[in-house]
DNA sequence: ATGCATCGCGCG
DNA sequence: AAAGCGCGCGATGCAT
């Protein structure tokens, strides 16, 4: 059974709609308006038939009902839902893929469109979609909510999925996605516990004691000094790499740019200071003192997770860099007294992922254990870091350098694998649409790019005008290569995590956070926050959840999806 | 003052 | 000029 809610004037329109329902969107449905002040303990005593909810944005509607107490098991998110379906190659006939644009194609599905500028540009979007950016550049999300109906939405997608080529395929991802939603929703609500004393003994052991706003921590005011001293000038501003680049020119010193990677090559006195300083920099200005106070609130870091943020169908996360929490200070995300956090990662995914998307079994035969050393035992490379380097070329598309180098040894060790992202690169040197396991599709490149294919093969076209056809074609494949590995593992992160949820739920009674909940998840890597005394039920659920997940995707193919899990009192005690 | 692009670097 | 994939964010510096 679903139950779609609808905002109204009146409150919350609820709408059943039963299972059995054979097609027909005109069949009638049972409705009730209830008061919005009235729709969490509705909500609450309707969870107990367990009904699937259907509303149009999970962090719209499931915050103010957590807040209140309420936990719902599973919904539909008709937002994230409409832009697999329109989207997906699976759909692509469907009613839904070709209509106009409307209400549901908010404004998340474009968000770089500012970035439609010049024709260098690689990720603009499709046709269709920047055509109408450009005609109505105002905020659509706005009334995205007013003009669409919820209900009518619903039906037109279950019958794209009914529809479907792979109904099966699309309809799981579906569901793991608004049950990522929802995990979003939850994770915000528990929040990563944070220990600012931690953090800021951290801080204070690495930059010094906090100074005053605007001045330079001692420890990197110490560090600028002997830049000063190795580069024999007064006058350096490290902070303006402009003016860095300068004052390494004047003391002999001729570097491209002021990145580490490029500093770390030259021998001079100014270096070892200087990569300390940025480094240390980069702590202040990113997780320092006025972080803490902006994005720790009564012990936790509250971020806004946005599921399907990436074009791979990756989270993203706005607000205080939550995807980017620098290993520095991991150590500062403690567990409440009396409770653990389980961290858990999911070993050598992306390769893995590779190995069942393309079935090939040699590759999973040598991901019995460890992976690379795996492959090594294959006899295609020397070394276990030369493994890792060959995978992430094969998933990346590198051409040069080692990386390149080895692609040759691993094609022939694996030629199924290999020739999976080789048909993935070429279809996207195409221009083509590709597709994960679950059938979310990558979009097309947009106008820009296509105007340039045609340039390089029209009259009086230059031998640079090829060149950057080429160049910008297989920029686009490398895209569509990793994006049946990212996207793939992305979707089997997914259904990890809702696996997880799901378990972890039975596990004790209780408030939402009095029990275990997930309370961070990082692509490959989740975090559970528990009562000491069932972690150990936790690290098993962890475990088995990743296996059903590989169930799910992949069928009985041979593919293990090994987790390491360890039981902490802080994040930095995990890896 | 405010917006925007660029650089650089954190994460997977 | 060419480029191994996907992100978010802060500082700087130029443009409006």
């Amino acid at each position: 059974m679903h139950i779609v809610l609808t905002a109204v004037p009146a409150g919350v329109l609820l709408t059943t709609i039963p299972d059995a329902s054979s097609g027909g969107g005109s069949a009638p449905h049972a409705t009730t308006t209830i008061p919005r002040a009235a729709l969490a303990a509705e909500v609450a005593r309707l969870e107990r038939d367990r009904p699937r909810w259907v509303w149009g944005d999970t962090s719209a509607w499931y915050p103010e009902l957590l807040a209140a107490g309420v936990r719902v098991e599973r919904c539909v998110d008709l937002r994230l839902c409409h832009t697999i379906l329109r989207g997906s190659q699976f759909t692509a006939d469907s009613v839904l893929a070709r209509s106009a644009r409307g209400p549901w194609d908010s404004a998340l599905v474009e968000p770089r469109e500012s970035r439609v500028r010049d024709e260098d540009t690689l990720f603009t979007f499709g046709d269709e979609l920047s055509e109408d950016v450009t005609a109505e550049p105002s905020n659509e999300r706005a009334n995205t909510s007013q003009n669409a109906d919820p209900v009518t939405e619903f039906v037109s997608q279950r019958a794209a999925v009914a529809g479907a080529a792979e109904p099966g395929r699309i309809g799981l991802l579906l569901a793991a996605e608004s049950a990522g939603a929802l995990i979003a929703s939850e994770m915000k609500c528990g929040g990563l516990p944070w220990h600012a004393g931690v953090h800021e003994g951290l801080l204070e052991s690495l930059l010094g004691p906090r100074p005053a706003p605007g001045v330079r921590p001692a420890r990197m005011e110490a560090l600028l000094e002997q830049m000063r001293l190795a580069l024999d000038q007064r006058d350096v501003n490290p902070d303006s790499p402009n003016e860095l680049l300068r004052a390494l020119g004047r003391a002999g010193i001729h570097a491209t740019s002021t990145r580490s990677w490029e500093l770390k090559e030259i021998t001079h006195p100014v270096i070892a200071p200087l990569l300390e300083y940025k480094k240390l920099a980069r702590l202040a200005s990113a997780n320092g003192w006025s972080w803490l106070e902006s994005w720790v609130v009564d012990g936790r870091f509250r971020p806004d997770y946005v599921p399907g943020g990436a074009a791979t169908g990756r989270w993203g996360a706005s607000g205080g860099g939550a995807l980017q929490l620098p290993k520095q200070i991991r150590a500062a995300v403690v567990a409440d007294p009396g409770w653990k956090l389980v961290v858990a990662d999911a070993a050598q995914l992306e390769p893995r992922i590779l190995a069942a998307l393309s079935a090939d079994r040699r590759m999973a035969e040598a991901g019995r254990g460890d992976l690379y050393e795996g492959i090594v035992a294959s006899g295609a490379v020397a070394t276990r870091a030369e493994a890792k380097i060959a995978m992430l070329g094969a998933m990346y598309g590198a051409t040069t350098g080692e990386s390149g180098r080895l692609m040759p040894a691993l094609t022939r060790a694996f030629p199924q694998a290999i020739a999976m992202v080789e048909s993935a690169a070429r279809a996207g040197e195409r221009g083509e649409k590709v597709s994960t396991r679950l059938g979310r599709s990558s979009q097309v490149p947009g106008q820009a790019w296509r105007d340039i294919q045609g340039a390089a093969y029209g009259e009086g076209a230059t031998e640079s005008d090829t060149r950057r056809a080429r160049g910008q074609a297989r920029a686009w494949g490398r895209f569509t290569r990793n994006f049946i590995v990212q996207g793939t593992a992305a979707e089997w992160a997914l259904s990890w995590m809702a696996g997880v949820r799901n378990e972890l739920w039975k596990l004790s009674p209780g408030a939402f956070t009095e029990r275990p909940h997930l309370v961070f998840f990082l692509h490959d890597e989740i975090i559970v926050h528990t009562p000491a005394h069932l972690a150990d039920s936790v690290v098993k659920i962890v475990r088995e959840s990743a296996a059903g997940a590989g169930r799910l995707l992949f069928g009985a193919l041979p593919v293990d999806f090994p987790v390491t899990a360890v039981v902490v009192d802080n994040y930095g005690q995990a890896k």
